[in-house]
DNA sequence: CCGAACTATATAGCTGCGCTATGCAAAATC
DNA sequence: GATTTTGCATAGCGCAGCTATATAGTTCGG
């Protein structure tokens, strides 16, 4: 079972240092937090801000913050809740679609030469494996 | 094609949330940036930091702390190259490979609940993607 | 060999992330 | 309806990583 750890660290490694080359060739220095931020309200859909910083998994005021400068720039957008005075739903607007859609874009043209002689087989155990990921670390799978 | 532009912003994505699960999880909040360069020492040896800096995809002044500080910590240590009295060559210390391992031993840990259910099968896909990621992003390929 | 250009690292100073501690206002509880 | 609890905002700190620049060693033309 030693080899689930390493895998996991090997593939956990690997994912950083394509995010710093894709920041470097792009010089787009977006914060990951940003983006981990859009991609969580683009699959789940609107939500509160506590429940955002946890998803995100950073403090409640960092998520905040990034809020406001979301917020800003008009990326995502503040809904009342109804509910609770308190309480704000935070969703993210078409413009923060298409800012997300753009660095991801980004990220993978930046990435796609390396990764220019894969045959078939390797992208589809790559698709598998990132379906995999994607149901493991869902945001109502980590609430636990 | 444009399923490997999915399929790469997928990982990425999730790598990054596994991060966060396992920094938040041990309270260990040590940079990407540093245990980066750790596993790059350890994976290419010795370097100077002026590679370093390129291989870990930060900016030299930055590595330059980097280096100051692991060394604060005796996790690196400097050695004076005798062919150039201006340059140093980093290398991991005992120390320095026991901090990379706990550090990532303790992010398989935090990770490995998630992933109790996975097959074998789902097990030998994710191997097969680490280590292609690894092979298509070493120091080496990256140079170009 | 001597000075100019180049190179390897270090320093200075800035911006912004993410944290803890705390404040404040709305709910919830009794 | 006063107290406690909850949800978010603010304050202020520490540090990562950047650009610009200084410093010291190397190289190369003459």
């Amino acid at each position: 079972m030693n080899e689930s750890v390493d895998t996991l660290q090997s593939l956990i490694i690997s994912a950083h240092r394509l995010t710093r080359i894709a920041a470097q060739h792009t010089g787009n220095g977006t914060s990951p937090a940003v983006w981990r931020t859009l991609s969580i309200l683009i699959n789940d859909g609107p939500m509160r801000i506590g429940e955002l910083a946890a998803a995100s998994r950073v403090a409640q005021p960092t998520m905040t913050k990034i809020v406001q400068n979301l917020a800003a720039e008009d990326l995502i957008r503040r809904i009342a809740d109804v509910d609770d005075a308190r309480a704000w739903l935070i969703a993210i607007t078409p413009k923060g679609q298409n800012a997300l859609n753009t660095w991801l874009q980004q990220v993978a043209e930046s990435a796609a030469p390396l990764f220019s002689d894969l045959t078939a087989d390797d992208w589809a155990a790559m698709r598998a494996v990132a379906s995999i990921l994607e149901r493991h670390i869902s945001v109502s799978e980590v609430a636990a």
